[in-house]
DNA sequence: AGCACGCCGACT
DNA sequence: GTCGGCGTGCTC
């Protein structure tokens, strides 16, 4: 028999089915889904391999053979289908499909050992070293573990020598080491008053990189490797350098792969639905029980309870034997929600999301595949859980962006739970308080069912909102940051000891700094954008690339010592009412306080348990937990938000308001929202203020339809990014011509472009962009995935990257 | 991506 | 004369 598989080469040329004989000795274990370990290439490097096909016969008459081969599969048949699905809807390769199915790290790597035979030839100085060093390790020793040792020194050759004489023996050895137990920890060794010294002697040494890295480790005291990676946008050679300078120091954590969270957890009873909770758990049902693709939008207004009815409905799907996967954005995904279903549903319940160890994450996702769980709550990925009778889909808060993936492959969750749900012939559920403006509109035209929670539970009030107008303020010569309204509402909740959360949608200090005298600002090096100052230490960065520079003292270009700051961030925030309230306690949420792993959760438990007077914060604070002490939410600026330049800026704007207004007042209190803004008249502002969803979307709908926006059109972005600029215009530019000339295209479609960027370079790679509008992106996917092969088949433009992303959450 | 083959310059 | 540079092209 022969197996199709896919092997895991990253590259557009290897990204094709290749046939492998198997092996009567695996033919028990080689199944579609099985992972397999396969020669490839002339060197027969053995690569991991995915079968996702077997066959009687091949085309071709000599094939290899599968080495080896793990003992389950790691999905199904009906998998296939998905990833067939997701490679040309999405643009990416196999491998890449696969990956977002398939938990991480679970792989089987094969590595490459020497072995030391008997031989009688003369050796060269260096082939002796390295025999040297084989044979101290026993006669035999990793090929990576070799080439480590020699740094920059290419001994591949040699070692190939080795080979080719006979003194070595090639040999793979199989890990199958299903994950990690244990996490990579960095700390460093250097003292915190020594810590500035210490970027200057590398900034000395030119090691920018390192510096980034330093940068980040003075923030946290420990951190894991991973985590460091990401934060300062360096690579393990980086953060080896440091540790080879002695600047750090590697540890290994023990990461506990058991939840507490079981156990500990009591069973309780559900609560009794109301008579509107009631209704949609009787219309969800009748919609489960004609087994069926079935779509409806659970529009329920803050605090109506729609968890309760989710609940009701899984329970519903479980009991008749089939399985259920609740998605909800990583952002709300706390450990609250988590506990609610666990008490429900005990441990039939895998939990999903990126806070997991890897082992975590392998752990749960064999509980789904061995059938130990039924339920799957999750972020995005969990929309690809292992089961194969799904009986529900429910994705929670439908509006959120974060369902959108900005990884390759581009994939949103929504429509990949659709693709499953109508595969299965179940029931999806989209839920929010503010629905996306394209599902909403599918309501409306009853191409998905429509249900309302209009009702709050307990009936509790609904938050009070007030706008400020900004221009007010600073007519009447209040040039702070914060309105009189808003400080008399802070000052009253300390006053009465109830707690404040402030919102603003900008982290740093200042958001751009220039010189008064010549008007030199600030600009990031690599990227096209303006740096941020960050005030406790003092740097200026940028937050696309993480390019961080001492703060100057001096114009660098006039020597004026007139520098100033022009925007708020959440540190100037900070800093303002620490000056105006100093006997306040303040908690400071954004992404550089949030750095190492739950620290999110930490510093929120922080905030309820001590309570902290004013929570400070961006996006993260308007989303997740409930703090019932939070009796006023103040939103410093609006503006920030409104004027990105956006179809979909006025939506988002809402959807943000309306949920930063509804952390406030909860139980028994009620609670107040400040609004401060420029543009007070703005629809998103003023129907955000009055709770008016309906409204907001009418006039939405309207203004997307005259313009012909979505849901009236699909949208395609296409992206081109490249470190010479000139190639990377010429390849949008022949990409276009390829699509309108070449390629059959309706005469609808409208292709706008190509255009730099609005910002024209990130990380040193320029970026120019298509986007085009059509009636329906489906048709367009053959034309766009052979343009964009006949643009990365042309030598010329071979550096320039594509990246396809049908309805992007940006179009800048 | 690797890794081969292949064709040119600087070394013992 | 050989070692080693990286340009091109293929991988079942």
């Amino acid at each position: 028999m022969i197996a199709q598989v896919i092997v895991n080469a990253p590259s557009a040329q290897t990204d094709k089915k290749f046939d492998y004989l198997i092996p009567d000795e695996l033919s028990k274990k080689v199944f579609v889904g099985t992972r397999v370990n396969v020669p490839f290439g002339k060197g027969n490097k053995r690569l991991e391999g995915y079968v996702i096909g077997i066959t009687e016969t091949s085309s071709l008459n000599k094939l290899k053979t599968i080495s080896d081969a793990e003992e389950i599969p790691v999905f199904n048949e009906s998998m296939i289908e998905l990833i067939e699905w997701m490679r040309e809807n999405y643009f990416c390769s196999y491998i890449d499909a696969i990956k977002v199915i398939v938990p991480t790290g679970t792989s089987i790597k094969s590595i490459e050992y020497a072995v030391l035979k008997e031989y009688d030839c003369r050796l060269t100085p260096k082939e002796r070293t390295i025999v040297g060093i084989v044979s101290k390790r026993g006669g035999a020793c990793d090929v990576i573990d070799i080439i480590s040792l020699f740094e920059n020194d290419n001994i591949k050759p040699t070692i190939k020598r080795l080979y080719d004489k006979g003194v070595f023996e090639r040999q793979y050895r199989d890990t199958r080491t299903v994950s990690d137990k244990t996490v990579k920890i960095v700390k460093s060794t250097v003292a915190p008053e020594d810590f500035s010294e210490c970027i200057d002697m590398l900034n000395k040494a030119r090691a920018v990189a390192q510096v980034k890295v330093m940068e980040v480790l003075s923030r946290t005291d420990i951190i894991s490797l991973n985590d460091l990676m990401t934060l300062s946008q360096c690579g393990y050679n980086t953060i080896s350098a440091l540790r080879k300078r002695g600047l750090i120091e590697f540890s290994e954590k023990i990461v506990l792969r058991t939840h507490k969270r079981l156990n500990e957890i009591e069973k309780k009873e559900p609560p009794v639905l109301t008579d509107e909770q009631k209704k949609a758990v009787d219309e969800i049902n009748s919609g489960i029980n004609q087994n069926r693709f079935n779509e409806i939008l659970l529009h329920g207004v803050t605090g109506s309870g729609k968890t309760e009815v989710y609940m009701n409905a899984i329970e519903k799907v479980v009991n008749s034997g089939k399985q259920a996967i609740m998605l909800v954005p990583e952002i709300s995904l706390t450990p609250q929600m988590m506990e609610r279903f666990i008490e429900r549903f005990g441990e039939k319940v895998a939990v999903f999301h990126s806070g997991l160890s890897l082992g975590e994450k392998y752990d749960e996702w064999k509980k789904m595949r061995d059938k130990k769980a039924n339920i799957v709550i999750g972020a995005r990925s969990a929309v690809f859980a292992p089961f194969d009778n799904i009986g529900i889909i429910i994705i929670d808060e439908e509006h959120e962006l974060s369902y959108k993936s900005e990884m390759q492959p581009r994939y949103d969750t929504k429509v990949a739970a659709k693709f499953r749900a109508m595969q299965s012939g179940c029931t999806l559920i989209y839920a929010s308080a503010t629905p996306d403006i394209r599902t909403y509109y599918n309501a409306k035209n009853n191409k998905i069912k429509l249900l309302e929670l209009n009702k709050r539970v307990n009936k509790r009030p609904i938050p009070e909102v007030s706008i400020v107008d900004m221009r007010n303020e600073l007519k009447n010569g209040n040039k702070s940051i914060f309105s009189k309204k808003l400080l008399d509402e802070i000052k009253l909740n300390l006053e009465k000891k109830e707690q404040t959360i402030l919102f603003l949608n900008r982290r740093g200090f200042s958001t751009f700094v220039s010189c008064r005298s010549c008007g030199f600002v600030a600009y990031c090096p690599n990227c096209n954008i303006s740096l941020t100052y960050h005030k406790y230490n003092d740097t200026l960065r940028c937050h696309y690339c993480g390019h961080t520079v001492k703060n100057y003292t001096l114009c660098p270009k006039c020597n004026s010592k007139y520098i100033r700051y022009f925007g708020g961030g959440t540190q100037r925030v900070e800093n303002e009412i620490k000056e105006l309230f100093p006997d306040a306690t303040t908690i400071r949420m954004d992404v550089d306080t949030t750095v190492g792993q739950n620290s999110h959760e930490k510093l929120l438990y922080e905030f309820s348990k001590n309570k902290t007077d004013i929570l400070i914060g961006t996006q993260m604070v308007a989303k997740g937990l409930d703090f019932p002490d939070v009796t006023l939410v103040g939103v410093v600026s609006a503006d920030t938000m409104l004027n990105i330049e956006d179809f979909r800026s006025a939506e988002r704007s809402f959807d943000l308001l309306e949920q930063v207004s509804g952390r406030a007042g909860r139980a028994d209190k009620k609670g107040r929202a400040v609004i401060q803004t420029y543009s007070p008249e703005h629809s998103a502002v003023t129907y955000a203020s009055r709770h008016e969803y309906l409204k907001f979307y009418e006039r939405e709908i309207d203004l997307r339809k005259k313009m012909n926006y979505p849901p009236f059109c699909d949208l395609v972005s296409v992206m081109f990014s490249g470190t010479y600029e000139p190639k990377v215009a010429q390849c949008a530019r022949f990409f276009a011509k390829n699509i309108t000339e070449i390629k059959n295209i309706d005469k609808s479609v409208q292709i706008l472009g190509p255009v730099p960027s609005a910002i024209t370079k990130i990380k040193n790679k320029y970026r120019w962009r298509i986007l085009i509008k059509c009636k329906d992106a489906k048709l367009l996917t053959e034309a766009l995935s052979s343009a964009a092969k006949e643009c990365s088949m042309n030598n010329n433009f071979e550096k320039v990257i594509i990246a396809i992303d049908k309805n992007p959450n940006n179009i800048n």
